[in-house]
RNA sequence: GGCACCGUCGCCAAGUGGUAAGGCCCGGGACUGCAAAUCCCGUAUCCAUCGGUUCGAAUCCGAUCGGUGCCUCCA
């Protein structure tokens, strides 16, 4: 069955439902990285939010298109890989060191993404790969009047786009009243038009253009290559809360107005986070690349955790203690699903009621859907987890779950897994030293040999497996 | 100056008109050889503050205080 997903569109300010141009099959875009550097923990709650997105809607029953570029060509990218080169570099010599700058922190990227459990897009697209389809799109404006030449650049004319703020939901008079920056940095008609093909400057990398040598600009590649790749209507595209102005409104000025009609109808953005309530900066102290915390000991998936335990839309508020609430949230959640794992043992003890596991799973999945259907609600979505979790250990210590309900609990947590990507089911292979661990205390324990007994479990315990005695005089281990 | 957002238990965090979810931490009890896991009990009469609207507000309105973002490169 197919869920309804609903989710804050900035267009709108509204949660609205999310409805396909194609039935059942959802096109997203995403913006990525500029490749240059290393990718710190804001950067990265980005991408896992929409992660968790591109994977709510595969679990929600519909087929997912992702594409998400990297930016291979930037002042940055130029600044930092042409420092080396003499002024009489050749431009195949400019395009050679740039593409190892940003070869070399694609692959870093890509490697941060899989630390995660980020799944990488179905299209990732290099700018550096999509020139002749920016040209045309420059040229399309050019030919509808949106567009206009200075000194070999090309400049977009918001004054043809009447519709132009209507994402970031401001007006002209509002723009031009700070926008006064870099005013004397091009030749405009209006401060506010902005560039969509710049002419080459001494010690750059160029292309050949209808205009002269030149590059793109910043906002051309996600309009041509989304285009390119997605379609003329597109389902969703999303960002961080900055790109909404100027970038995103700048690729609607100018898909929509090469189209001649809206591109994207849901557009979505992540909120920033913030490090211990602070501010993330580099002269802070408290900027972290996902390296430098798994380096620290961070168990990403916990990182993983803590991010989607927040609501996208809210700042997030990262800390160490936080991370340590994760950790611990987690060792619940894969207890639990030993358990199910497992068979029953039940015994007695207090017990405030009775209930239908099949039925209460049945609600809890119901909520747990109904949570991320509005507006992705990690949060509550967690929390009926949690709930469950309570209700059926409570059941199951009284009145075992029979293996057909474990099975279809299993299943849920498998559904859910499938999003959170934060409880997989690990397996039961041991290593033969730890099955000889085991069966070697088991022994221990069998002829009352406590102080041997507990070395062993203290042995196994530093291997990373915890034994838990059962009622019946078994043994069970998990690990943790 | 313009446009928005946020302020709920020690920490994290749902709830946005019908009488405070959940997680972590903490205290007591049960179970256990001891543990672990689990269960039971207990932890906000109150949702930044002050007014107002309403039969009823954490949820709506106003003011105040505190924090954040965008308007310029930026996840």
């Amino acid at each position: 069955m197919r869920r309804t997903l609903s989710l804050f569109n900035t267009l709108t300010r509204r949660v609205e439902p999310v409805v396909p141009v194609l039935e059942g099959q959802v096109s997203f875009y995403t913006c990525g990285p500029t490749v240059y550097n290393y990718a710190h923990i804001g950067n990265l709650r980005t991408f896992l939010f929409q992660d968790l997105l591109k994977r709510t809607f595969r679990a929600g029953g519909y087929e997912v298109q992702h594409c998400m570029n990297i930016t291979d060509v930037e002042d940055k990218i130029i600044r930092d890989s042409q420092g080396g080169l003499p002024e009489t570099a050749s431009n195949a010599d400019r395009h050679a060191a740039m593409r190892a700058l940003t070869e070399r922190f694609t692959a870093v990227f890509l490697e941060d993404l899989q630390t995660l459990g980020i799944q990488p897009a179905d299209h990732l697209p290099r700018a550096t790969a999509y020139i002749p389809q920016m040209i045309q799109l420059v040229q399309d404006l050019e030919a509808k009047n949106l567009a206009y030449v200075r000194d070999g650049s090309v400049y977009y004319r918001i004054s043809g786009l009447p519709a132009y703020g209507c994402l970031a939901h401001l007006d002209r008079e509002g723009m031009q009243a700070g926008a006064s920056v870099d005013a004397d940095e091009y030749e405009r008609d209006s401060v506010t038009d902005f560039v969509l093909w710049k002419a080459a400057k001494p010690g750059e990398p160029w292309w050949d253009s209808p205009w002269g040598p030149g590059r793109p600009g910043w906002h051309i590649e996600c309009s041509a290559m989304g285009m390119e790749l997605l379609g003329d209507r597109v389902d969703i595209h999303s960002g961080g809360v900055d790109l909404i102005f100027p970038h995103h409104e700048n690729e609607i000025a100018q898909s929509d107005g090469c189209l001649g009609h809206q591109w994207v109808n849901h557009w979505v953005h992540g909120e920033f986070l913030m490090v211990e309530g602070q501010k993330m900066a580099k002269s802070a102290g408290n900027f972290f690349t996902l390296r430098e915390l798994v380096e620290k000991g961070v168990d990403p998936v916990a990182l993983r955790y803590a991010i989607q335990s927040n609501h996208y839309r809210k700042v997030l508020n990262f800390s160490f203690e936080g991370l340590r609430a994760a950790e611990n949230s987690l060792k619940r959640i894969r207890a639990f699903r030993k358990r199910m794992e497992g068979e029953g043992q039940a015994g007695g003890g207090p017990w405030k009621a009775a209930l239908a596991p099949e039925q209460r799973l049945a609600q809890a999945r119901d909520h747990f859907w109904a949570a991320l259907g509005d507006d992705l609600n990690t949060p509550e979505a967690l929390a009926e987890i949690f709930t469950l979790i309570s209700d059926l250990n409570a059941q199951d210590d009284h009145v075992a779950l029979t293996r057909e309900e474990r099975d279809a609990v299993l299943a849920f947590l498998d559904e859910a897994d499938a999003i959170f990507a934060a409880w997989p089911n690990e397996g039961d292979n041991l290593d033969a030293e730890v099955e000889a661990l085991i069966e070697a205390r088991r022994a221990a324990k069998a002829a009352k040999n406590w102080p041997e007994a507990d070395r062993v479990r203290d042995a196994l315990k530093a291997l990373g497996i915890v034994l838990e005695d059962r009622k019946d005089g078994t043994t069970g281990w998990r690990r943790g």
